[in-house]
DNA sequence: TTGTAGGCGTTATCAA
DNA sequence: TTGATAACGCCTACAA
């Protein structure tokens, strides 16, 4: 089924099969409508590599992303998908599982070999695995958007501001006549968790509070994690009011800690998480809580990328950092 | 950058240096030596739109999914992903807001437009959304796997067995003495809720209990509405001592409510969730539920699709129902 | 084992 | 406004 088929149906040429539909040159009344019928008829669909081959343009994003299964990555991916739906393209999908240079070479090699017209690269910054950037592997790329890492020079990212989210939790907890404010980390190899924890770091400096190291204790994002950390640092620093947990996950394991030594949130202690997860609300107590916009995250990403594609003016109107909001429950 | 520039490199001819790089001829130690070197040396990565134009083989599969931003499409999302990239295929990812036939038609046409070698068709069926199953449309289509449907005759579907995972939760209750037990649904317009309620049915009927409707609230899976439900059922039958629910969240919502009217769980109410989702074993009391492998429904879904484009006989040994495990925690 | 010619399905160019 | 022709980049036949 291909458009010479469509065109000997509706007596005409394959070039004007071609410009009745893409709507590239006019095309008479009558020659369109015989093409249509001759379209409807045949059930003819376009093929889009041959297009692409030409046009040297593919209507495809790649998206390489990382942890599919939490929540954030999930919440981000559905919103690049939609928004680039919208502008009429597609969507490539690798997930990365390690993310040593072998997978990464792979990865960017498999998305050019089919020719996207740009990448979204919504994998987090953990420890060297962004060491390609600088690397000569970025010039052979189309135009590319990265998400949720440190801003370099001459690299668009789009990125939560997560310290400034992790200072209003802070600063919550400090309006409540806490004092003795622990922070539970994610892994410091992450930059979003050496983010939060600078929020915190700042949210405390701002009240003219010590953030001392002491009341720190790092954990995995896992509830596991928070759970072993809170009791860690409750042995550290029995003293602790407050308590900010770089996520909702954790969090949730550190409630139990408090439940298990009777600690009462928020009476004796004031918990604070980030991601507000659709369960938060409904932790034993519902949990206060950063929201971040993860959907408008991924659909920035899009339409930055878009600008570049296209290469339309309008960069500087869509913003880079985006800011989170407070939720204020029962925790704190 | 093109196979050409290779081969004028290479002193070889492009059909020896596509030879050297395919493997699908032989070719001699020397040119594919050269022609390697060619290759590197110019960075060259072939163009795959242009292969599969010719080969009339993508090597990709489209997706069509629905829902990601929830726990179970995208864990589904991510082993497809896994599996696909271990067979060498990459994956078009198309999803669903509404399922109307509109969208329907134009998620599928776009994806046979890019020429997808097959589609995994993982749509939760709800209402009447997969009638067009019926239609034409789907002679059109290249192979199709669709997953969690009601089995239909000629279709490979790949599915939990939900009704059997409901059943060992009702099962279990029953083994821990319990004899009113009600049900928190899931959206009846589901295939998925329906069948587990069949499965709270099944169970009931195999202990000699009676499975009165009146004991079944219908929730729309979120926490809110299990709050809602459970205060429901209790006003009509104070009287229940077990309940099962369809999914980790709407437990939430009702472990919430049995708090607030002082039922111990699992001492008055033993409660039982389905999908064990990270959190649920960290829920106050940690929540004993339903666990199914939804990576390997994926996994399981792309291996299926690929006997199929690929030809192969092993089909048999693929199973198309995947048994869940019941985890045994503190609410039951 | 190597090279040449032709075609995969589409669009751009150019002449009519 | 239309149609023939030549690409897009690759692979398969066929000939050498």
């Amino acid at each position: 089924m291909t458009i010479r088929d469509v065109a000997k149906l509706a007596k005409a040429s394959p070039s004007s099969v071609s410009n009745a539909l893409t709507g590239k040159r006019p095309v008479s009344d009558t020659t369109r409508r015989r093409v249509q019928a001759a379209v409807k008829k045949l059930g003819y669909n376009p093929n889009m590599l041959a297009r692409s081959l030409v046009n040297r343009r593919s209507n495809t994003i790649g998206v390489v992303t990382f942890g599919l299964e939490y929540f954030g990555p999930s919440r981000t991916l559905a919103g690049i998908e939609r928004q680039a739906d919208e502008f009429g393209y597609s969507l490539l999908l690798h997930l990365l599982h390690t993310s040593n240079d072998t997978n990464v070479i792979a990865a960017l090699n498999g998305l050019t070999a089919r020719r996207v017209d740009g990448v979204i690269w919504a994998v987090p910054e953990i420890g060297e695995n962004h060491s390609w950037i600088t690397g000569e592997l970025l010039r052979r790329l189309p135009p590319i958007v990265f998400l949720s890492m440190a801003p370099r020079p001459n690299l668009t990212v789009v990125a939560i501001d997560n310290r400034a989210g992790a200072a209003m939790a802070v600063r919550h907890l400090v309006e409540q006549g806490r004092t003795k404010i622990g922070l539970i980390s994610g892994p410091l190899e992450w930059w979003e968790a050496r983010e939060r924890k600078a929020g915190w770091r700042e949210g405390l400096k701002s009240a003219g509070l010590a953030a001392s190291e002491r009341l720190t204790v790092e954990g995995d994002w896992s509830p596991e994690s928070g759970e072993v950390a809170l009791r860690r640092l409750l042995e550290r620093r029995p003293d602790v009011d407050g308590l900010f947990v770089a996520n909702d996950q954790m969090a949730l394991g550190a409630l139990r800690v408090a439940r298990e030594v009777h600690r009462r949130v928020p009476e004796d202690l004031a918990i604070a998480g980030f991601d507000n997860i659709p369960e938060s609300a409904y932790f034993p107590p519902s949990l206060t809580t950063v929201s971040h916009p993860l959907m408008d995250l991924g659909r920035i990403a899009v339409r930055k990328l878009l600008t570049s594609i296209e290469g339309r003016q309008d960069r500087s109107s869509i913003p880079e950092v985006l800011r989170p909001a407070l939720i204020i429950r029962e925790s704190a």
